[in-house]
DNA sequence: GCATTATGTTATGCATGAAAACAAAATCGT
DNA sequence: ACGATTTTGTTTTCATGCATAACATAATGC
């Protein structure tokens, strides 16, 4: 059983993958958090921002679904983002009861640099991994997500 | 880019290995949850109980150190423990400040109960990985949290 | 046309994590 | 040995994230 630095051994979660899943996803939300200071991006909000940028048009089920958000939570979010004149919100011509989002010039510039906040974030947590590591690691996470939970 | 199963684009957060490390982690916590369920136990929970276990007589102190709980989170954590009955607090003998803790006997059961299920639950989700891809994913991850961060 | 489903919404609760401030005890520096 | 500093556990508070239930309105299926 690995010791670690402070000469505290993690027992049983030395070998368990959630664990480490879990610490690392800490760790990189708070270097996020920091990287964002003053721009009023969290994750989830930049999930959204990237989802809408990729895809205009498309409503708000369908963003919670791409990112496994419920819909009552993405409520909120959405009203954020607007509030924030990240988005336009327009009746859907096909769903009266859908809206159907696009980025703002706002928007697209606020992601634009968000995304070079993130990028370097990203950078400077993963500085030791080569690319093809990088997409390894990915790849296996991706492996992960594909995994049905019944 | 990548479209997923849905034909909705990730845009940006494709590539971002923070977005599928936030994912996968919450993926699991999700699994780990029906996995425990009934026993009380949660993601926390039974890091604290697994770093007591490696570590008895250890402090709250550096409970928390291990775990990168802070001090204040680990007092309810600590409370709930005990009111299940899975830990003995004493005055440390070196430092009337400090509580050391060991398992009970009920608490050692717990642990083992609930490891048993967490590997399930592990063999689950990562099925598709081999004992070598699991050892290198962990390792991957290990050396995220390794990243100082200022 | 009626039953069912989908979309957005409100309200609520629980869990996590961060921050500030405190008392009591230990440690450090001189 | 004594005063300043640090450490330990604590309370309180706040922001965030995620889950569930219930609802009105619109669309879809039979």
């Amino acid at each position: 059983m690995a010791i670690e630095d402070n000469g505290i051994s993690l027992g049983a979660l030395d070998t368990l993958v959630g664990y480490h899943i879990r610490r690392a996803s800490s760790l990189m939300a708070t270097d996020f958090t920091n990287a964002m200071a003053g721009t009023g991006i969290r994750q989830v909000l930049f999930g959204v921002l990237s989802i809408i940028a990729a895809n205009p048009g498309i409503n708000q089920s369908r963003i919670g679904e791409a990112l496994g958000i419920q819909r009552a939570n993405m409520v909120s979010l959405i009203n954020e983002l607007m509030a924030a004149d990240f988005l336009t919100r327009k009746v859907s011509p096909d769903d009266r009861r859908a809206f159907v989002f696009e980025l703002t010039a706002h928007g697209e510039h606020v992601v634009a640099d968000a995304l070079a906040r993130i990028r370097q974030h990203e950078e400077r947590l993963l500085s030791g991994f080569s690319a093809a590591e990088r997409a390894l690691l990915v790849e296996m996470l991706t492996r992960i997500e594909a995994v049905p939970l019944e």
